[in-house]
DNA sequence: CCGTTATATAGATAATTGTCTATGCTATTA
DNA sequence: TAATAGCATAGACAATTATCTATATAACGG
């Protein structure tokens, strides 16, 4: 795993808000104009920009300018980053992120004396 | 698609923190007790409490007790929720679940009269 | 029962976040 | 070049978050 953890925390703080949500979902549709994707909300303009620059940074969307418009789409790349970490946490194996780096076998009472049961 | 926004929003968040990003990776390698993840931290007994909390309360990690010790797993059906918004966001279609509420259709400029050249 | 161990809760606090209004910047157009 | 339109930035502020210390609760062992 070539990622650390701190480098997947933006991604899943970009995601977590309901707004920054719809937005990503809305342009599952396809590319959108800030413009159009601001009458989808009750929010002012400076708070959809506020999102659209936490969207950006993080890489989740891409932006490009046409004039005085800016155009959004999301960004496939960086979407299947994350599912890729998902898709290794979910898959139950020997070798997470941290065991590479280290011992993290227990020897406390709770892992050895009674030890757990579903193990 | 039969979630809404708001019901992904705290799944998110569990995962937007460095801390429990390790706790999670953690727990890929099988069941662990609470003092077993705590030795790999930095942090109070409480602080790992609360971090526990917003993991079990989302539904990513399953508690079980045995006396007194807890023992955390990964809970991989809500883990597989997140994947497969991911996975319907990455692949660009014409249903957001926007669209399934009502029109999106642009009808300004941006979108009619130039018309954005990427779609 | 009483002490010990493991975990949870309460309260305090500093940092971060999401929102607004006001303003600045940039590009098009008259 | 002056006015306008679209977007970004600055500053203020209330709400949330992550952390700690102190304390409570729960379960086991003698």
């Amino acid at each position: 795993m070539k990622y650390s953890y701190a480098d997947y925390v933006p991604l899943f703080k970009a995601f977590a808000d309901e707004t920054r949500l719809k937005i990503v979902d809305l342009l599952t549709c396809g590319e959108m104009c800030a413009c159009e994707l601001l009458e989808n909300f009750n929010i002012t303009q400076p708070t959809l920009s506020y999102h659209m620059k936490i969207l950006s940074d993080s890489g989740i969307v891409k932006g490009r300018r046409n004039g005085t418009w800016m155009y959004y789409s999301n960004n496939g790349e960086v979407i299947d980053n994350i599912s890729n970490l998902l898709f290794e946490i979910r898959s139950n194996k020997d070798k997470c992120m941290s065991k590479d780096d280290g011992n993290i076998q227990c020897s406390r009472k709770c892992c050895t004396e009674a030890g757990p049961p579903n193990k």
